[in-house]
DNA sequence: AGTCCTAATGCACACGTTTGCACAGATTAT
DNA sequence: ATAATCTGTGCAAACGTGTGCATTAGGACT
């Protein structure tokens, strides 16, 4: 298709001399300067040491080559790659998305490059661990809330610094995560504030972290208030499990005046799911969520959530992760960070609290 | 926090030789095999000419040293590193986390690993074409219908092996897409045939190759029955963009019949935003999208769309790559590959084909 | 017995960097 | 004048693999 032809052809020009040829090396400028490698190497890295003019010429003929250090060819004799692997977990949940995005720019920022070991909620190949090792990765960043016991594991065997996020770590491990306790307990609250008393309760696999935390701080919330769990109900993590948990929920003709989805993915499910059977949100039903995606905030979901603090969580698990590359003897550590309550349209507001922003 | 403290405890057994030791190397092993390391490095990769005496007991010392190959020593005398730069596109899109996933599955098939260059619509970094030459990465990846025009350059430059992903690729690049000429203009031939003459149209960010040709294909089937475009607005290619792009339609009293989104994302915004000045869906607005994302089929959206070939995008992506890998003289090359009408609830039906599936 | 072939293994170098140590020359202190 | 310090640079060894070539041993064939 001509429909295809941009014009824009010639490749730059800076460094025509070397097109065809094998890249530059440390040698390649030793040789056209006149000097060693290890000069050229130190000259490179700005080593005080190599006088200011020989420098400046070293550093003139590495533009022009175009040279790239040979990261693989350093990290042999540095024992340092710059490489983290990355385990990232169920795509389909926006949450996680956004989490890379962030997570990629912050990795950048202290030179480091992640490697993908592992995407989605299927099971880690064997070939995903073998790279862990082969490519003398750093460290590991696993963020998803199920599967990883196999590579956690492997890192805690072969001593590769390890943090996880989203999840909180068993033994000898590190994860940061959002205080999901004290922030489902704060939904919950409010949810009892504003006079619910029929509460029904949306989780995914309970046998994660965080799905029991969350639960753990809604209970506590009711049990402060001696109101008791109208009904429960468990679904896959995923859009498609809060509806169908929903639908269930009502075809049991259960009436519950509010819903407290584990999560938004689930909780927009959920959402969908009621007003298809008629029910209003939040007239007839509240609902709501947890960790502020995006589309948590979409004008017809509008969800009442906890926006899990993203960017403090990201920060701290790369300060442990470098802190562990540094020195791996560190003892494991959990840190969970208080996320943020965001009061919005899809639960009713009590008239007390509806005057606050 | 206790909750956190689940019980598993102690690594695993069976390499418990090398705690703290350094990580063996194929000179550990020959060691105490008693041969040399060139009789290991034959033995690991399966060489015929070791005799299957010795190379048994090779590979039984290397599992039990929980031996892993060197990569980046490996690959600093194969000359091919094993990784493929990644660059994804706008993160917000869930296009594009799909295809990660993809992505990564059939890349581990072909035992490659993705290294992350670039997530999201940000400004790609100079560290990203550093590293991109740093870490010797045998070929790049460029999943993004936007920017790369700067790493674009620098693979052409560097002859680094490129192919793009949900492109059309300018002169000497190879690119893999969905035929979205195609594609749309079937979108706008089943709006007509539906009846529809007031036809709306909300794109992205027309500088893109896939917008463009989509807005052709639309245009095509229009022309072909003598209709011509009702409106046509511009926004951010996002779900805020599609919702804006809506509400501006209404609000400028166009009262168009059926709207054209550019993408699935673009025409969730529109839906919700009709829907939300009271118009029904399709009763009143019959509304398209483009990709086929799992969001489409939710049940509120129900979005009449075109679904990307995804896989046998990807499939078709990694021939090409893998190609230029081995020889990278090859000459450029688009593939375009036909993608699937979805006719869902979003967009009425002509009596005549209401009985198709 | 000598020649040739095959099978199995080792030697030594290359890949591109980093870095401890040595060395030459210049400058300063005694 | 000699010793001590400093500045700028080079030598050479490492990091862990892969691989061309040489080497050895044993057998088969003439």
């Amino acid at each position: 298709m001509a429909r295809g032809m941009r014009k824009t052809d010639d490749n730059g020009d800076e460094n025509a001399r070397n097109v065809g040829r094998r890249r530059s090396t440390v040698r390649t400028i030793s040789e056209r300067a006149g000097v060693s490698t290890s000069t050229v190497s130190r000259a490179l890295k700005g080593d005080r040491r190599i006088s200011a003019k020989t420098r400046n010429s070293i550093l003139a003929i590495a533009r022009e080559e175009g040279y790239a250090p040979n990261a693989m060819a350093r990290s042999l004799v540095t024992r340092r790659s710059g490489v983290v692997g990355l385990v990232i977990g169920e795509i389909g949940n926006p949450f996680y998305p956004e989490l890379l995005e962030r997570l990629h720019l912050r990795l950048a920022a202290r030179s480091l490059r992640a490697m993908l070991l592992h995407v989605g909620s299927g099971p880690l190949d064997e070939g995903a661990v073998q790279s862990l090792l082969q490519y003398q990765m750093d460290g590991c960043l696993i963020a998803s809330a199920t599967l990883s016991s196999r590579i956690e594991d492997i890192c805690l065997q072969y001593r590769v610094p390890m943090v996880m996020i989203n999840r909180v770590a068993r033994v000898h491990s590190c994860a940061v995560s959002c205080d999901n306790f004290a922030g489902a307990r704060l939904l919950g609250e409010l949810l009892i504030e504003a006079g619910h008393r029929r509460i029904a309760l949306v989780t995914g696999q309970s046998n994660t972290s965080v799905s029991e935390d969350r639960v753990e701080g809604l209970q506590a919330a009711l049990s402060d208030h001696g109101v008791s769990l109208t009904a429960s109900c468990e679904g896959h993590s995923t859009y498609a499990g809060g509806f169908a948990a929903a639908q269930e929920i009502v075809e049991r003709g259960l009436r519950p005046d509010a819903i407290f989805a584990v999560n938004d993915i689930m909780a927009m499910g959920v959402i969908d799911a009621l007003r298809r059977t008629g029910l209003r949100v939040p007239e007839d039903v509240s609902v709501t969520g947890f960790d502020d995606v995006q589309a948590a905030s979409w004008p017809n979901y509008d969800l009442t959530t906890v926006a899990q603090p993203v960017d403090a969580m990201i920060e701290r698990t790369l300060d442990l992760l470098l802190e562990r590359i540094e020195d791996p003897s560190r003892p494991g550590e959990n840190v969970s960070i208080h996320g943020e309550l965001r009061r919005r349209g899809s639960a009713r507001l009590s008239g007390r609290t509806a005057s606050l922003s």
